[in-house]
DNA sequence: TACGGGCGGGG
DNA sequence: GTGTACGCCCGTA
């Protein structure tokens, strides 16, 4: 049919990228509601065409009709509330490897489902009920195979005002480089503070919201003022959210990002809009929960960027915390402005106009850089959620396990096959208790060594569910012959054939990565390279998450054995190449989980790469042994208080000169700059030159330069967050000691701060704690600082270790040279 | 050593 | 609403 025979029949066709889908009741009935973002801005199209259902499997040897007859009887009012069966259909379904007939059993309404769930399972001739806590929106888009951030040319009748769905069909044309990207803004609040340990919707009223998009820039206030471009002042709080409502309303955004927005700003809206009695029909907020509140806002994807950073994208940053301030520095460069909000309400007490304004500068600098860091993550969490087919503002609030489950969910309704049920809670508590053996790590003995090539498999974990079957299906504890037999004896094995649905999902997830990651290889623009490396992370993330969504004890494909397997299967070949690599003469001198460190001794780099082909040919397919790298020289640490290696303590250095550490605590807060950078200097000049002695006389210059009051005060800094009010702390630690002595010379210092100070000498010359002697940076002077303390307590202990090594003892080694200064026993805390 | 409870972010 | 985070740290028995 040609597209204008369509039109002539009331229909026209909608091309856009679906956004999210939600649904509602009328006159009792579910109508599921798809959100597309066109062309022409955002569009609501509705199909009152799906009903919800859940599955029931037969007992064996029971007369189908008479189930199905009593069934269709099943029928619980209750609350102005009908629950009943409408119909019953029969469908074929897979579950575990067999085929078989179910009774789809269709309901009236959504929450029907629930509601029947306990008089269906009782029914006669019911084994179990299937698929009955599967949310209605998610069941829509899984029956008719449709993913939120995919594009489609949707046929719509107009009724009453209202876009019908007729038909809807993906489109393939568009690739990733021409897909449209949904119009976002961020936003944030600034309340009156009136206790700061207990800020509550109850009192404290909101005095300001910004909201920033591309042409959006935008500072509403709740008090009077003379307005400029972007401030407006609304004259009252009321006005302000009204106002609020009003620009969303009639900007349309797809999304609406925030900062820990569920917990706070958002949730702060809702209860203030609904404490004012403010009559809105423009945004609905679902509060969807009685533990940690989740907000979401009909029509508009809501992502609070706090939780999903928290959860999953801020992996591998090496953050200190998850501040909006730490993260936006972090990620895009820029941070906080330098203001402390609880002054904000001493301004509005005394309606100090500049003050305020420049609070709303500061707010409005918040709400663009939760923009930004919006505008970073998307194609994440757009990637993620067409991946799994789940809609944005539910991806970035999920965990690794949920996110593998759903995507299982997925593939399962794929291919038909029965979504197992969540276990109950004694099951999860008892699958909690189980424990086995994980990773192998290979004992280094420590030491310095030159010429190091280390190997690694290439998505070890991921990559044996692959090859070797693991699913919970295929798992059997049967003697067969056709099977994949677990290497650690009596653990069973997996069938040959079928494929299992964990190990299909993640052959395919490996595939795709492969493909998107060789598309990434040619010349693309940097909108298309962003999606792509959204997705080729997305995929990574599924795939590195099957491993311990196995063994999570809420999983629904939970499988002890499957993970048990998949860990035996990681030590059997990594033993087995440390075995081989040794059999070649070529020297281990670390192994851990996947990956093998060698000394190259009279061996060439060419031989080890031949080594690796090698073990390459006599590995299954889906398995890749590395070449990862070449080192020129690598340091193996002893464990403190062991006499042997440190497992996940060296560092290397390759050939450019870079130093890939692992295990050396250099990012931790609480320690000193100065002890970062001694120790950074000693592991330097040990792997540079392989010579000991330089980084002894290094270290002796540095402590030098210490005492003669040479140093950078600023790396005397130590860091510690104050978590609480200063006054509930029972003990004072050295970090609420500065505190206070913060709060005496500059004022209040709130939960959330994080207080420097530098130790300084003793006064009185007794030697006191070291919370009586706390100095703030400001202080600091030549003389005043305690460099014993700092010799000790900061630079020894990160180099101790390192020299030890190398057989040097530092104790001694400092004390021999330093004639008459005796550095140990010296303090005492 | 096991566990129970609270926190994180936000102002 | 056909779904209820989670991992860490602290204090206490």
């Amino acid at each position: 049919m040609s597209k204008s025979n369509e039109e002539f029949e009331g229909r026209k066709k909608i091309e856009g990228t679906l956004l999210n889908t939600d649904y509602f009741l009328r006159e009792g009935k579910a109508v599921i509601e798809l959100f597309f973002w066109t062309d022409a801005g955002k569009i609501r199209i509705e199909d009152d065409n799906f009903e919800p259902y859940l599955l029931v499997e037969i007992k064996d040897n029971e007369r189908i009709e008479g189930i199905v007859k009593e069934l269709e009887k099943i029928r619980n009012d209750e609350k102005n509330k009908e629950h009943y069966v409408t119909k019953c259909e029969f469908v074929k379904r897979r579950i575990g490897l067999e085929n078989k007939e179910f009774i789809k059993v269709i309901v009236n309404r959504p929450s029907s489902v629930p509601a029947l769930k306990g008089i269906i399972r009782k029914t006669k001739g019911v084994k179990e009920i299937y698929e009955y806590d599967i949310p209605f929106a998610f069941r829509y888009l899984l029956d008719k195979g449709l993913s939120c951030f995919n594009d489609y040319s949707v046929s719509v009748e107009e009724k009453n005002e209202r876009l019908m769905l007729k038909r809807i069909q993906e489109i393939n044309a568009l690739n990733s480089a021409e897909r449209r990207m949904p119009n976002a803004i961020g936003i944030d609040i600034e309340t009156f503070v009136s206790n700061e340990d207990e800020i509550k919707p109850e009192k404290d009223p909101i005095l300001m919201i910004s909201i920033y998009g591309e042409k959006l820039k935008k500072i509403l206030i709740a008090g009077s003022g003379k307005d400029t471009e972007m401030i407006e002042w609304c004259g009252n709080e009321k006005a302000m959210l009204e106002r609020l409502f009003e620009i969303i309303n009639a900007e349309q955004p797809a999304i609406i990002f925030g900062y820990n927005s569920d917990s706070f700003d958002m949730s702060y809206i809702a209860r203030r809009t609904e404490l004012l009695g403010i009559k809105h029909n423009e945004i609905e907020f679902k509060d969807s929960s009685k533990g940690m509140p989740i907000v979401k806002i009909k029509g508009y994807a809501h992502i609070d960027l706090y939780r999903y950073i928290r959860i999953a994208g801020g992996r591998g940053l090496n953050l200190e915390n998850y501040s909006l301030d730490e993260v936006a520095n972090k990620i895009i460069g820029k941070g906080k402005n330098d203001l402390n909000p609880l002054e904000l309400s001493n301004a509005w007490r005394e309606n100090n106009e500049k003050k305020i304004i420049e609070f709303a500068i500061y707010n409005l600098n918040d709400a663009e850089i939760t923009y930004e860091l919006g505008e970073r993550f998307l194609p994440s969490i757009s990637e993620l959620s067409r991946l799994i087919c789940l809609s944005p503002e539910d991806v970035c609030r999920m965990s690794f396990s949920q996110l593998v489950e759903w995507y299982l969910m997925k593939r399962a309704s794929q291919e038909k096959a029965i979504i197992p049920n969540k276990p109950e809670s004694e099951e999860s508590y008892e699958r909690r208790k189980r424990r086995f053996e994980g990773a192998f790590v290979f004992q280094p003995t420590p030491g310095l060594y030159d010429n190091i090539v280390v190997f690694d498999f290439r998505s070890l974990y991921p990559s044996i569910i692959a090859s070797h079957n693991i699913s919970t299906e295929t798992f059997t504890n049967k003697e067969c012959e056709d099977c994949y037999t677990v290497p650690d004896k009596n653990q069973g094995g997996f069938i040959k054939k079928p494929t299992g649905l964990v190990s299909k999902s993640i052959k395919d997830i490996l595939k795709q990565r492969r493909e998107v990651k060789a598309r990434l290889k040619k010349d693309l623009d940097e909108h298309e390279k962003s999606l792509l490396k959204a997705r080729e992370q997305g995929l990574k993330t599924l795939a590195n998450s099957m491993y311990g969504y196995l063994a999570y004890e809420r999983a629904r494909w939970y499988c002890y054995e499957c993970a048990r397997a998949v860990a035996s299967f990681a030590r059997y070949y990594i033993k087995d190449v440390i075995s081989k690599a040794n059999k070649e003469g070529f020297h281990v001198i670390y192994s851990d989980t996947d990956s093998i460190f060698i000394t190259l001794k009279d061996k060439t780099k060419e031989e080890c790469i031949d080594f690796v082909e090698q073990i390459n040919k006599e590995l299954p397919e889906e398995m890749e042994l590395e070449y990862e790298g070449f080192y020129k020289r690598g340091i193996f640490v002893f464990a403190k208080s062991f006499d042997k290696g440190a497992k996940k303590r060296y560092a290397l250095i390759d050939e450019d000169g870079d130093i890939n550490i692992k295990g050396f605590e250099v990012i931790r807060r609480n320690w000193s700059e100065i002890g970062k950078r001694i120790q950074m200097g000693v592991l330097r000049r040990m792997l540079e030159k392989g010579n000991p002695e330089e980084a002894l006389d290094y270290l002796k210059e540095e402590i030098e330069k210490i005492r003669k009051g040479e140093v950078d005060f600023k790396e005397l800094e130590i860091r510690t967050k104050i978590t609480k009010n200063i006054n509930s702390y029972a003990n004072i630690s050295p970090h609420v000691a500065a505190a206070k002595r913060a709060i005496e010379k500059r004022g209040k210092i709130g939960a959330g701060s994080i207080i420097s100070y530098i130790v300084a000498k003793s006064k009185t010359g007794k030697n006191e704690r070291i919370s009586e002697r706390v100095i703030l940076p400001e202080e600091c002077t030549k003389d005043s600082y305690d460099e014993n303390y700092y010799i000790e307590k900061q630079i020894i202990p990160a180099v101790e270790s390192i020299f030890k090594t190398v057989g040097i003892d530092i104790e001694s080694a400092l004390k021999s040279k330093e004639s008459q200064q005796t550095l140990l026993g010296f303090y005492s805390d």
